[in-house]
DNA sequence: AACACATGCGCGAACTCCAGGCAAAGATCA
DNA sequence: TGATCTTTGCCTGGAGTTCGCGCATGTGTT
């Protein structure tokens, strides 16, 4: 072996000793943080490359190197920096999730399946709020575009023609925002919204009213759309309110509206601005559901112990973060999405709780 | 962008649709586009350095050159990769958060407090779930050591001999886990309980239950030692019931355990096991607050719209990840921390709601 | 038994991208 | 014209991966 040309140096690490061949010192620090790469090689007797190989492609090398190699790699706490594994693999093994607001309920259900999927696939979420801007998250995806591997956006504001031009030059998912050039996870809406007329009009309501979210957001227009076409055949009496942001202090303003249209019972655009709307309605002595039925939509946490509890479009919406992340990874795989898919539609139901029953006799 | 991509994308429909690669360049690297600092250089004539110069220490470099440079990287959309200047500078600028379990809304808002306070600093935030876990969270501090420049713990699980390891080998604040050996958040949980007392006595309650939270929870000690110290004084009839995990679906045991102690008053861990107690006494019909006052703490989403509304000891838990990101990045700064805080303490008081009220009559 | 060929293993160099030290070249001033 | 700045280029370091290649066996053939 060539260790007999090498002579034994002062250890530096927990007082271990090893070979050093005689080259040009080598400008190891030994500050006892961070070991890399060269002083596992050091210790191990080979070259680094060898160290590379026998941790992230094992069967490339002898079985007892190998061994030794992992563990004096285990002795140092050696982690590879991803840092510099990126520099030539060219991948930083983090994705990175844009939701427009990380105050929303409805976002920390994402979050939550995102988290999750991507920990068991080995990789960091980089979480970062849009602040409901487009400009804000087309720059973010511009400056991100080396720090990480891919991208799910959570109700994307972005225009048609940013979205493209991102999803050219990187790896995409989208949610809650249909495009033909990204990957989408979609949660169906219009089927809920038609779930929830049914259930409506089973209730004897007759005159209903759409509360409106953000005009930006295409789930709000996918919504109102679906709406729209539904009441028209049935002989309802229809109206609609807003935009309102989609927050719970918007309620009050969303629940004086909807009253004034004299519907007696509203589909509105989520479930915060629902419960916004229900406290609203309390306190201006409008009983729910006697006076007025509400649906909200997402079933976020809250919709099931607020006052009364909400009748929501249930989305399986930390499901569909990890549908997101499948695609995504599918994307960046080896096979190259040959045949990866470009859309899953999650599945929606009603849940009936108590913000909705049967509609007020006529005066 | 050069890609001619608008072709063959299906548009889609209900069901799935493929994608298919018909482009050339099968392995389309979305980041083989993403230009280096080499592209700008060479088409502004310069060097390499030059570029480097221009970019991140502006005033070493010429006007016109850097204007030039700065132009030619705008049009490029040129971002320098933060992997590979992180190389040589050895910071990532990115901050980890360790969070017990994202689903918990007291962390949500801990995550919306550093992630605008890490935004604002120019910061990534990675976020990690480390699962109630102390080895988990050992663990994810290990590995990633090279991948952040900093962690922020919120409600650390770690014991006292490996927070004092991983606080030798680097920076880290903890959140509501005192520790001699990191700076610390902490929210005053001593003022909250004591608060919580007085109004509970003064609306005449004798019997007071305390219900815990996780055993392994620093902040739930703090809390049930205030409680036993203040009680012991003031002549009260006090009992304790627990552990009980700190999730909604943990409500209904502890409400049982709570009302078998035949207190009439409850303080209870955390909203979020309070909001499930409310629930499952509604159940069982002991109403809230004329039969049993319940006062829970953090003041989460949902705490002000559950029924009873939820009075509880507020936090500011936002401005505590605020803080703790301010903490972090004064120790990361050149100071080295000679001067930075070692602990903060928020403020807390008692947002009094519906679900306390006067103690019921004795039979 | 000797030789040709195949295989496995590990080395070293080249590469990734950026920052920064040093030095050279050009410009300005005395 | 020499001295002092100012600008800019060259080169190296930093941590890891990848690839070509040589060395040392191992196998098969005559």
């Amino acid at each position: 072996m060539r260790q007999s040309f090498a002579k034994s140096c002062q250890g530096w690490c927990n007082g271990l000793t090893f070979e050093r061949l005689t080259m040009a010192d080598a400008p190891t620090r030994h500050t006892g943080t961070a070991p890399t790469i060269r002083d596992v090689a050091a210790l191990a007797g080979v070259a680094t490359s060898t160290v590379s190989r026998a941790l992230s492609n094992p069967d490339r090398v002898n079985r007892v190197t190998r061994e030794r190699i992992e563990k004096i790699a285990a002795e140092l706490n050696y982690v590879p920096s991803s840092q510099a594994r990126g520099l030539s693999s060219g991948r930083t093994n983090a994705i990175a999730l844009l939701v427009p607001d990380v105050t929303n309920p409805f976002y920390f259900d994402i979050i939550r399946g995102t988290q999750n999927q991507l920990k068991a696939a080995g990789y960091t979420q980089l979480l970062v709020d849009t602040e409901e801007s487009a400009e804000m998250e087309a720059d973010t995806l511009r400056k991100m575009q080396r720090t990480a591997d891919g991208f799910i956006l959570a109700a994307s504001r972005l225009s048609d023609a940013t979205l493209a031009e991102a999803a050219a030059n990187q790896a995409i998912v989208t949610i809650n925002r249909s495009s033909s050039y990204a990957p989408t996870v979609m949660i169906d809406t219009p089927g809920a919204v038609i779930q929830a007329l049914e259930h409506l009009t089973s209730l004897g309501h007759s005159r209903i009213c759409y509360v409106g979210g953000p005009s930006s957001s295409w789930s709000n227009a996918k919504r109102w759309k679906t709406f729209d076409d539904e009441t028209r055949d049935r002989g309802l009496t229809t109206s609609r309110v807003g935009p309102f942001a989609p927050k719970m202090t918007s309620g009050a303003a969303a629940a004086d509206a909807a009253v004034r249209t004299g519907a007696t019972a509203c589909i509105v655009f989520n479930d915060l601005l629902a419960i916004g709307m229900l406290q609203r309605l309390r306190e201006r002595g409008i009983r729910v559901p006697e006076d007025m039925s509400i649906v909200g939509c997402d079933d976020i946490f809250g919709a099931d112990f607020c006052n009364p509890p909400l009748t929501t479009m249930a989305s399986p919406i930390e499901q569909a973060g990890r549908v997101a992340v499948s695609m995504l990874l599918a994307q960046l795989g080896p096979l190259r999405s040959a045949s990866s898919r470009r859309l899953a539609v999650m599945p929606t139901h009603l849940t009936v709780r108590g913000s909705t029953g049967s509609a007020p006799q006529q005066g």
